[in-house]
DNA sequence: GATGAATGAGGCTTCATTCAT
DNA sequence: GATGAATGAAGCCTCATTCAT
């Protein structure tokens, strides 16, 4: 879903325009909504604003005059760059996704064994939550309530393409026996998903640990645990 | 977006200081809400709209929705302008008290002696009457129940020098020989004081007396009581 | 209007108990409305706890749970006294005139000379003041917006025996010369009116000054003025 | 009313102490709302359905009428029992962190080896997810930006507890031996802390496993790892 | 006579959004 | 591209009032 371009080809169906009621399908440009991208670079620019912003204070909390003023701007100004301040929200998380499903496709495609595709996976997110920081946090606290709306959808449709993915290389590896099979399956997802993703709360960029290190230190707490062995 | 350095750019957002590449417009974009900045006529206009209905039906029972029907704008809109209802009483208080002691202290570094510094004090009082008609009656009744907040301690303070500056003139007068010796001072204070304001309930400016002539009606009663002399 | 007793005579047509729609002339004693009066002391001692609460905070500003707080019970319990706080400020006010103009009238039959009759209305006023100060402060600050109600007509009533009593008064003396003739009569009504009433804003009953005593210094000053006679 | 002799029996009202003629009830009036008198019980059961919605929909998008029409009452109904929607959250939040540390402090009591004391914590931690998910849940989402207010100081406070206890804890046992000694040992906290505690997000009382089981599954992963040893 | 709990209306304020300039 | 001013809906909260107990 979602090629990278894609949400310059959509705006239409983002905006609720209302079609000329009548005959007259020409779409004559109509009203004078900037619709979208007027500039990408500094449309980029205010995102990244607003996703710290959503990542800091939350969603819900954050209104669209502190986006403003963190952008060195008044609130309305927005309005020209943006539809409204959930597409903002929709353009991050989108964004976020899309890159993300590059990398893990990448890994899936490699037709790796299960525990190395284990270890692509999780070091691949580590990478995403290190270029994404901001975006993977917004997606950590409002992902739940999103999903309600058909504009989110893709966010479950993406959730359950992880959760395919993830349960399918754990029950490779149980098969395959490199992961243990006495445990349940579902509780493991859960446990390698959320220790993965929690990360993104306490994340720093360039704060010591390169995000490979980190993930190579969770892997080997999440492979071999963290007591010694007998 | 989200270049690893980009958290170099960050702080802007944080610390709220709005980037200067727009040039700084001349909202500083504190904490909360324009404050002051916004065009002064308009903001000006409103305090004055807001002013008369206050002295008409009292603070307490003016709604916000009152002030902007009278300014034929919704309720809302006025929060463009203002923090809240209490910041309009405030500015509209401290207006007039800030031009109301221009005036006294011109008359007060006159060096005049105590009956002239007395006529003076009136006719500058009937005057500021004239100007601020509602601001003096809002002054009226709703001070008592301020002085008690932090935010309207300039009520009391100017309410302490206005006692000073009155009572130091009669007194001088009773020393000079111009006022009576036989009264309790502090009660002719009241007396004077109470006299002149008052007519602020029923002044109503373009009503057949000038300032300047009730001063002088005033006054001459003031001086020289209603009886005849015998 | 209004004799001492009238109000435990006058509840029904306070209260907008519905009447049987249809016939049923006979008052079945209803719903469990509890009207008024259950107990005339309580009533008049929560009466002056109210009139105090009004007094000191004003009218709007006060809640009827401070009332109730000062009354030492629930804010609930006040209405099986009282049918509402409205009600309360109607009763106070009404109380407090029906006992004004007892002493009113008593001086205006008296059929003294205008000087006697001014001395005396003063002196009536400042008792008045020492009796019912909060009543009086109400008055002073509620009456204005009161007077747009039918409710509250009594107190227009008032006011215009009270101008007429006081005009009446002046003239007399002008015309018997003992008023100086060379002031407007309306303006100096308003000087001695106010002059009087406002001291309830500032008098607190044994603080020094009997009623008596400042009536007599008021009366000075009002009559023969501040100046000293030259 | 108003006997000069009635300022004796005012201070009553002014100091807002209720007269102790009625017995003093609980509700000692004061400056504000009931706080924390009526009926525990109630408070308890509305605290728990505001939990539920909290933990649903976040706070801020939780609005108070979502509450009320989750408790069967109106929105203002709420401001009987609670002085605001914050402190709900407040009361929310503090009961749980305050049962949280009561099971806590029996564990770190206990004495126990390193190992087993980690065992107890996750197994005392998964007990209170079972008993208070909706506030772990809220606790999750939330505490980020709560931290910042005074009010919430505790939480702060809690966190600092939080972790001295777990870094002591895994301190203790890399010096003993029993917890691998090539781990970063603040990664190996936020490893564990996250793991437990994300668990609120998904986790449903009476789903099929028991708190305990699950913590045993997790403590399985935790300290041995998922894959098979070799 | 009073309490405890609730209602409903309305008040102040915030905020996403619009639009003329 | 942006500003200034406004809209309108909605949110939190207060308060007079009611009523069963």
């Amino acid at each position: 879903m979602s090629k990278p371009n894609q949400s310059a080809s959509e705006p239409n169906q983002r905006t609720n325009e209302p079609n000329q009621r009548t005959g007259a399908p020409k779409q004559t440009a109509g009203k004078k909504k900037p619709q979208v991208s007027p500039s990408p670079e500094r449309r980029r620019e205010l995102l990244g604003i607003a996703a710290d912003v959503f990542a800091e204070q939350g969603y819900n909390a954050t209104t669209v005059r502190k986006i403003a003023d963190a952008a060195g701007m008044l609130a309305g100004s927005l309005y020209y760059h943006f539809d409204s301040k959930e597409s903002m929200l929709e353009e991050i998380l989108r964004t976020f996704l899309t890159e993300l499903w590059d990398g893990y496709d990448s890994v899936l495609q490699a037709q790796l064994g299960p525990r190395e595709t284990l270890e692509a996976l999780v070091t691949e997110s580590f990478r995403e939550i290190d270029r994404h920081r901001a975006a993977v946090a917004i997606y950590q606290k409002e992902s739940r309530h999103l999903v309600a709306q058909k504009r989110f959808q893709y966010l479950s449709d993406s959730q359950q393409r992880f959760e395919k993915a993830w349960l399918t290389t754990l029950e490779r590896g149980v098969a395959e026996g490199v992961f243990r099979d006495d445990l349940d399956i579902r509780l493991a997802y859960r446990f390698v998903r959320d220790t993965v993703w929690v990360a993104a709360s306490w994340y720093r960029p360039g704060g010591g640990h390169s995000p490979e290190e980190i993930a190579r230190q969770y892997l080997s707490m999440v492979l071999d645990g963290i007591s010694v062995r007998t």
